[in-house]
DNA sequence: ACACAGTTACTGCGCTACGCAGATAATTTG
DNA sequence: CAAATTATCTGCGTAGCGCAGTAACTGTGT
């Protein structure tokens, strides 16, 4: 197997994960950037404020306030004035606001354990490890797309 | 390795692709809708016309043109009308205008390549079939997702 | 040969996400 | 306690998107 081989495909996978998430976005009616924040709210370690999402996402500090307006209001997080830091604002996913959310997921989910469930134990933990190089690699490649710019 | 486990990794792994698409953008300073169709061009076999880059994209006809129209105005692509069916438009990239795109990647890929380079040859081998069928697995669950909407 | 349905791409319009710059409130520093 | 810093929010202009309607072309049936 041929290294340039592994990033073509690489690029054809990245597209592809772009398009499923646009298209998981349209079903639930939901821009996908409001999709991608509350993956993050469910894949991340907490706790989240504005300026954390502002960060995971990208997005300028007044982008990220809007984002989260548009998520309080249609029910998915809630806000909460830190107590130790009167500046901070907590935001907080409400669980059941995510049942649309987690049962599409669970719903597409199973065609990926299936996928998954025909590797062996070793395999599926080359995989995971895999993933987590790459979550890894991308955190550092963006770092430094962010700072040179 | 529980296949949970995986599904949740899963997730971050497709929250760091979408980020790093982003970013990518931003550092071109194109759009991110624009970059994913550069990469299309490149990663899937052509010939492409506006319909068929809507279907690609996701986008509407509509948007498709918009799309086109603001690749062709910063020299990214070429139209040419088909001469068998004069309403078909055919869109071609230019391999010159993609240089700053397959540069970015090409010193990105120093990461990819040297995270790669670790892997056994036969390791190299599973990623690759598993991306294989992660790109025909979303393929089928957009389909689906667009389908019953 | 010709009318008509279907296909492909484009255009006008309204909506809304985004970045930028400045405002406001709270905390930290000297 | 004043000044600098931090976290969030607001006003405004730009631009991408979907929708609905339009124009150009193709193919089909009579």
């Amino acid at each position: 197997m041929l290294i340039d081989d592994l990033q073509q495909e690489s690029r054809r996978y990245l597209a592809s994960y772009v398009m499923f998430n646009q298209a998981v976005a349209d079903h639930l009616k939901l821009h996908p950037t409001d999709v991608q924040c509350l993956n993050l709210l469910t894949a991340e370690p907490g706790p989240f404020t504005t300026g954390r999402i502002a960060e995971l996402t990208g997005l300028t500090s007044g982008s990220a306030t809007r984002l989260v307006d548009r998520l309080e209001k249609a029910g998915y997080v809630v806000r909460h004035r830190d107590k130790t830091d009167r500046r901070r604002v907590r935001v907080e996913p409400v669980p059941e606001a995510m049942r649309d959310l987690t049962e599409l997921w669970s719903e597409l989910s199973q065609g990926w354990r299936a996928m998954f469930a025909d590797y062996t134990e070793d395999e599926r933990a080359l995989l995971y490890r895999h993933m987590q190089r790459t979550v890894e690699l991308s955190r550092q490649q963006i770092a430094r797309l962010r700072g040179k710019a």
